[in-house]
DNA sequence: CTAAAACCTGACGCTGGCGTCAGAGGCAAG
DNA sequence: CTTGCCTCTGACGCCAGCGTCAGGTTTTAG
């Protein structure tokens, strides 16, 4: 007979996960109050992490650089933890991706030009 | 012998600059402000811009897109428009082109990551 | 037990590329 | 002349992701 027992998951102050995720405490507050990330509280009322917090908040780092804001990101959270997903976010999914992709064509030609420049200035001191 | 007439260059008002260039009339009254366009004026006081600076500008929203600053640019005009250029000034160009690769591979990252938040709603509707 | 380190809740500040409103002057056409 | 569009100079507003200070509680190390 087994017992599924609830495992003790270590928990995390929200120093560790600042430090882990390599972003300031401030900035995890930040992320609870536009409620990307919800934490549990201490009976004194400080705040308690799940290990998968860190890798989280490296996710919403990369979306950030990626040019997505904390109101898309959590319209956009239900398709990432959960299998929950109707036709709306997807097309949002499909959205994103688009604005990123444009955005990452942009800056190649940004990137272009400027070693056009590059050339110029090296081969004419 | 030659004689070199100036060019009587067809000069325009802000207004056609920014039509011309897609961006707004105050867009380009700030980048005078920034430094970055400087236009002769009418008797009146109104901005005279010569041909060049519809390109300039299109090149200042790429160079924005690309994520740098105003002040960055001023300081790498130099490079630019003149033969001109010393070591720190190729040393800005290098550096700018790093962070903007840089910027480039976070992107292309983050859309790897949501590509395969997409194929995973998509196979797991 | 005590001092340091970590955490808490507000709340204001900052940056950058403009948008926008106010109030006043230019300029070609009918 | 006047109508209508363009332009001018300030100057304040905005947004997003935090930084930072204030003033107080909690946890931990020695």
């Amino acid at each position: 007979m087994t017992v599924t027992v609830a495992a003790a998951e270590r928990l995390m102050r929200i120093g560790e996960v600042a430090r882990g995720a390599g972003v300031s405490v401030r900035a995890v507050r930040y992320y609870e109050q536009q409620g990307l990330l919800i934490a549990e509280r201490s009976p004194s009322g400080q705040r308690l992490y799940r290990q998968d917090a860190i890798p989280l908040v490296r996710f919403f780092q990369e979306m950030f650089a990626a040019g997505l804001t904390s109101r898309r990101i959590t319209e956009l959270l239900p398709c990432w933890d959960a299998g929950h997903t109707d036709a709306g976010q997807r097309a949002m999914l499909r959205a994103e991706r688009e604005r990123i992709q444009a955005k990452i064509d942009d800056m190649q030609a940004a990137l272009d030009h400027l070693d056009e420049v590059i050339a110029i200035t090296d081969t004419h001191p």
